[in-house]
DNA sequence: CCCAATCAAACAAACGCTTGCCCAAACCGG
DNA sequence: CCGGTTTGGGCAAGCGTTTGTTTGATTGGG
């Protein structure tokens, strides 16, 4: 058992390492611009010794983009259980979410740059799949907000993850932290401006 | 003058069905899983011949870029003339800026989609410098509008901006229509909801 | 001594790009 | 009008490189 888990761990750790390093090089550069040569060299093997732990160049994207999803999703999870009410937690969400996305030892940003329509149908399908069960959410959020009945909830969603998305575009290390700029963002769509 | 307009004419519509096949191929698979192949083919040339209009690949993404931006930016800015007050001047210019962007036969999706970061330092200078120019059409939108001292018109400017461009991510024809998606987005950032 | 894990080397295919050639239309002195 | 010349534009072919992937040998800890 103890041995199982070692092996196991070890295993990971090779096999983490490789994510790590693909996620970093897919994140810089995109997945059609990034060679398995790139990212063997940033993992520190040789290109051949990627295949005996991934079968392919999409099943390492599809290993980091789940990945990537479940980590994003663990910590907004955790983020709003620091809030109470709804606004709040909707911030802290939101935070979270601007947080992980812009660490680019992490597999954020290849969240919110891999467009699923540009990849395999198996590949997008699973990509689409855990995209929305990690938006559920936010939908889960923003139904508990109380809005004006004229607001619609699924464009609050989307506009509201847009604008975080779009942040890498625009963020440079220097500016806001990643709090500031999602308080910004949860504030523009505060209906009630001035209770910010 | 005529002989010469046929002229140039005719060269533009060469110059031109590249840089439409480009721009769709760009579109559709992104810039480094685009082939120069694949644009010659939907062009109906040879590999070879877009050589002769284009100096690179790059200078061919160069080349869309540019084009895009001043689509885009001649439609907003034709649209904007379409209202008086500071609203409906900004839900214009959003309709404008969404409809030029889902319009797959055109440049618009390549800005939302290519990301200045990854490509060489020429190019996203150029690029950087094109979409900041246009920007400052939605900065001056946003300046005439009334807001909240609270309220940060940089962060309004790209938040909305990131919402915009985001739903080439989540848009599927048959949806609603780009006016009313711009609609739905402008009302999600207006203060006094109720006077939707 | 075994077997999981890695290396070294190479594969065929696809890549961006270059070159030399050729055809048709435009040009222009006579 | 003519007919030689220029030239814009594309074709055919292939350059060297890089791509994702495979394979067979090798290594080292349990």
């Amino acid at each position: 058992m103890a041995v199982a888990t070692s092996d196991a761990k070890r295993r990971d750790n090779r096999r983490g390492r490789i994510l790590d390093a693909a996620a970093v090089e897919f994140a810089r550069s995109g997945y059609s611009a990034t060679s398995v040569r790139d990212i063997a060299a940033a993992a520190g093997i040789l290109p051949g010794s990627m295949y005996y732990h991934f079968a392919s160049k999409e099943d390492l994207l599809a290993a980091v983009h789940a990945a990537g999803i479940q980590r994003i999703k663990e910590r907004v999870r955790a983020a709003i259980e620091t809030a109470d009410d709804p606004w709040g937690r909707l911030e802290a969400a939101c935070a979270a979410h601007v947080e992980t996305l812009h660490q680019s030892k992490d597999y954020g940003s290849v969240i919110a740059t891999e467009f699923p329509r540009r990849h395999s149908p198996k590949l997008r399908a699973r990509m689409i799949e855990e995209r929305d069960d990690y938006e559920n959410v936010f939908r889960t959020l923003i139904d508990d907000l109380p809005l004006p009945e004229s607001t619609s909830r699924k464009y609050f969603r989307l506009a509201l993850i847009g604008a975080m998305a779009w942040s890498i575009a625009w963020y440079r290390p220097g500016d806001d932290t990643a709090e500031e700029i999602a308080r910004h963002i949860v504030n523009l769509f505060r209906p009630s401006k001035d209770a910010g």
